[in-house]
DNA sequence: CGTTAGTTTGACGGCACTCAAAAGTTGTGG
DNA sequence: CCACAACTTTTGAGTGCCGTCAAACTAACG
């Protein structure tokens, strides 16, 4: 990959910057690491230019060359199948890294794409590889975001019912965005709700009608993408009821 | 933990033992590590003696002390809920390595419990965050097994009916369990109708029927948890057919 | 041989999917 | 600013798969 300072592979302008002044910077690489470990970081990422809605950031069988930082924005991770049908596979929202599905066998799973106007950095997989011998602290964060995503693939699994998934989903969203917004409980969903719907199994026409349902009891209030928790226990108790049985 | 050359914080016998001499030393520590390698593993691993079926490896609230690998036998992974429900996380088979899970935060997430009498091998999280400081060899094939569990948690959701999961979830277990049998898409299942029914979501008479209808059909045959994969073509069909919109 | 746990089979009901159409929203050009 | 098109979201009616409840059946074990 030829990347300089000035251009990427994908086309997007690219600027060096200095890990150490980004205010996301704890969310990315943790917060144990020390004053001259992000300069180190510093020197291997480079930040991309702002991104159209729509930016394929990498696709499907390409071959494994960097991890992306969301900055701004958010990225949605989908695959297509052989018979054309796309499976949205998660959301990434600013702080949050992606491109690990690719570790092994190097070549990208998944196609990335942005769902709105976004910026990103991004670090070729090479050389974080080699800033991990010289930095443990580094090459166990690596590990604790693998993991963080694990359990979270966990997440649209749970829930018998439509409603409990959503319910899950909500919670989920609101934790990652909480930074962004003042009040707590109150925020706006970056992405249709097509694609949530396909994110949790089932159709566009369930996913209305359990937010319309919610909305009618009062649990949360909606409007367009706006979304706020009005009950907070009464959608955690949708949200954890187990299995009737 | 106190673990010695004779005993573990289990309760379980130990022994000493060379991975270079391990059936499954490719499988567990990749064919990529030359023989100086697999002798420093040797130094840090330790093996488990005979553990009957139901001997519980760690559970979800332990700290996490250890990484496993399946050397005889099979492992399940578990979650109970506040309301006592139980489920099904994954099944580990002979070679394979768990407690993954645990590395953020620390914390073991899972119950894991033996199906069937098995032996495992286990090394301490300590020990082999170190060893991979040396062997970037070791690192990168650690990230390669987090890399492949990642994927295979896609496995249970892939499917809109329950008989597509079925098929994948056959199909997975018969590529795991290749090396244990001479004549290949025939095998044994090491774990219950009702647990791999909890894995993939449904009740243990949805996953009676299919497995009826499977095998009405010509697609299967199966005698107990002796399962053959009669026709490999049409049980594919059935598991890729996508979404039918 | 009796007990127990696991599996199979059947009848019934509900949740979510399908099909269809209306209503609301966004973007574009006149 | 309005008109129109394209898309997203909502709402309704009908159907089917799978969950639920219940009972019969089959190993496995003492």
């Amino acid at each position: 990959m030829g990347a300089n300072a000035n251009s990427s592979a994908h086309g997007v302008p690219v600027f060096g910057l200095a890990c150490g002044f980004c205010p996301l910077r704890d969310w990315c690489w943790s917060a144990g690491l020390g004053e001259s470990a992000l300069v180190q970081i510093h020197d291997i990422v480079r930040r991309s230019g702002s991104m159209p809605a729509g930016h394929q950031l990498f696709c499907a069988g390409d071959h494994f060359t960097a991890i992306y930082a969301v900055r701004s924005g958010s990225v949605m991770t989908y695959t297509t199948t052989v018979n054309g049908y796309q499976h949205v596979h998660g959301f990434h929202l600013p702080g949050e890294l992606l491109g690990f599905d690719a570790v092994y066998p190097e070549r990208h799973r998944f196609n990335a794409v942005t769902l709105e106007p976004s910026t990103a950095c991004f670090v070729s997989y090479r050389d974080i590889s080699e800033l991990c011998r010289r930095l443990p602290g580094l090459q166990t964060h690596i590990l604790v975001v693998m993991s963080r995503e694990l359990s979270r693939q966990q997440l649209c699994a749970v829930g018998s019912d439509a409603t409990q998934r959503v319910a899950n989903f909500l919670f989920d969203v609101e934790a990652r965005l909480r930074r962004k917004y003042d009040s707590a409980f109150e925020f706006d969903l970056p992405m249709s709700r097509e694609y949530i719907a396909n994110y949790l199994h089932f159709t566009p026409e369930t996913m209305s009608r359990v937010m319309a349902k919610l909305q009618r009891t009062g649990v949360i209030s909606v409007d367009r993408r706006h979304v706020r928790l009005l009950d907070v226990a009464r959608l955690g108790q949708i949200a954890q009821s187990d299995h009737p049985a």
